[in-house]
DNA sequence: TATGAATGAGTCTTCATTCAT
DNA sequence: AATGAATGAAGACTCATTCAT
């Protein structure tokens, strides 16, 4: 699938500088958009609703976008493309220490997970991916996979180097990427109580169990 | 919240073989509702569809339910009290001897999803939380905090018996349910592919990790 | 127009006693309707809401009366026949002292408006006539026109015997029915405050008015 | 209770002419709303068709009015209004000669009472009382108590002039209104024929018997 | 570019009526 | 005679989308 095939993408290249708001203007609608989408659900959001948030007219979206459909996939890859290579990026810069890259990683993790918003795209991804299968697909291509494959490499490379045991490299991502997003889940989706407000201190104590593993060894 | 205020379940006791179809009905028609809920979501799954599936004319349902929002809630309701239980009992049962409990406990967790229906109900409650928050708040409280619940006193009996490290109680819960609750997700939402066919597979892995640590010692 | 066309009228005539009780039932139905039909108004009035103040099942209904509209004009038949011949019988009994008819006439009427009911199914008639014309029409002739050809042949025979002045007839029959006609709506429809409990006092009152006239002569 | 409580009255003053279309809407719909709703009860009155006969769609009606229930309110609303003070201005103006503004507000009802729309409103009202009582209590606080008084104010003259006997005021009120309205209900809803094409006839005759009474006197 | 007005295509919900027992 | 279960048809209300300006 390729998400966001809305005809209309206004960018008639040279535009007077008292133009430029409107140039905003399709920003604007998408955040709002995602927005209403995460509140309410993509059937529950009205167009209106989009419209009032983004300042302008019901009307006004049609000029940017040819469908409530097409915002939404315009909203996923919009919200998408920074990801995927943001995850290469620091897969690349961590290969010389790998543990403390995957912690960096893990922090930096922690706190954007403060902020609810960070979640609102994964969540949209889930409620909607009985209806709209190939959007989880572009998710899963574009996002998921790329961070597995990064989290992978970095695992990979502290094998070679001797740092990690020879455990399954999936399962190692998934223990790595799981704790986080169950606890996100849990906070910001089943809105229950954090018994952290310190993400550092959530990050410690996974990575503690992470690196050293349960069982009590003699 | 106690979702199903589903007034009109009729129940008179003794009634003739021939008419215990109507007492199947409402069940047959929440399934109904779970897999049209899960499929389309809440607000796009028509009346019409749920009771074309249940076998039955749309204006039946509203005589077991008053509204699709009850059907919601009498979903939700009647999915999760046979899990709370579970969860109980099977801490109970695995104090003796809490890392083979645990062991189990998560060799039966992979085996079940690998049902897709599994996670129906939690995918529909993610869907639905932005919506109908007190829905989630039910789901958590009656669901996730007990299951939780079971396994933080499976690991307390673990640290008490020796046998378990002295680590953060719920830092090792998140460890143990996020990667199968991650792992579940990528299969069955993301429709990724999984490595394991073999559930067991899946459970040796990471629990090689989860016992045993990351990091290479000496 | 016949109202009360409802074929299925079940009376084949001798039944053994402990059955009397369902020979009853068309009435109670026909009660419960009327209270019902004035309530809410025909359109509003649910079959289901009929039933239960009957006592019997929604689908009894059917036993008696083929439809909803039946029900209807069953009604209507069965509270205008007593009427119509009562009229008749106090036109006829007033002959000797027409004024003195009247009087009692008056404060037969006015004490029946203390009960509500009586209004039932004038208010009923009133409310349908635009969507049910015929029942308007059956209403006036079997009901209102014997009326006032009664209160006529009493008016015409005080003029004939000299205490009536010479007065048009048809005039005089308004200015008979029409102030208890509007107290009674003011009272019952309006939920108007009466200026008095005591219906006597508004029958001498109004004949005082009647009798003698506004105007003050020399 | 205040009827109309349509939200969206869109009146940001100063509209391009072509535009005006729409500020007139709100009373089209009105107007076809009354006819509707008396022709077949508010019930079974359907918005398809009052949309219809205010040509527009069904949807637009929704633009002016939130409900169904709030387009009667409205209706009764906007027609009660201009009663009231109509009903204050006559009294006042009458109070020279209180017979004489009798006899001219007798004439000039009669004179509307020919057209079968004036008893819309409270044939609307009288239908409707028993399931929204509110709306006739509105009616009667806002209309019938209005004339009362006013009516009320000129007898009381005429009984301060001399010229009108020592009777109970409210009595000689219903001998005043009662007439009318019941010659209208017998015209216009229960479809009897008039006796009197001309309303000046019609005037004469009731007012012949209310100023001098029925009775022959020596 | 921008929008207020308008609508067609739905969806939930209700209810008179029928059916099986 | 009686009823609980079931339904077809209908109606209020919503909303993505279009149109006129």
């Amino acid at each position: 699938m390729s998400p966001a095939s809305h005809s209309k993408k206004p960018k008639p290249a040279p535009l007077p500088r008292w133009r430029r708001r409107s140039e905003a203007r399709p920003e604007e609608i998408l955040d709002a958009a995602l927005a209403s989408f995460t509140e309410r659900g993509f059937e529950a959001a009205r167009m209106e609703d989009i419209a009032k948030a983004a300042g302008i007219s019901k009307a006004a979206i049609y000029l940017y976008f040819p469908s409530k459909m097409a915002v939404l996939e315009a909203l996923i890859e919009a919200k998408v493309a920074p990801l995927a290579m943001r995850a290469q990026e620091l897969a690349a810069a961590g290969m010389a220490d790998p543990l403390m890259a995957l912690r960096m990683l893990a922090t930096a993790a922690a706190h954007r997970m403060a902020d609810p918003k960070v979640l609102a795209v994964p969540r949209l991804v889930i409620s909607i991916s009985g209806r709209f299968p190939e959007i989880a697909d572009y998710y899963r291509t574009h996002v998921v996979t790329k961070a597995r494959a990064a989290l992978e490499s970095l695992i990979d490379a502290g094998k070679a180097k001797g740092v990690i045991r020879d455990v399954d490299t999936k399962a190692a991502t998934r223990a790595f990427i799981g704790p986080f997003f169950f606890e996100a889940m849990w906070t910001h989706v089943l809105r229950g109580e954090t018994a952290l407000g310190d993400p550092q201190k959530l990050v410690e104590q996974q990575f503690d169990i992470l690196l050293n593993g349960l069982e009590r060894r003699a």
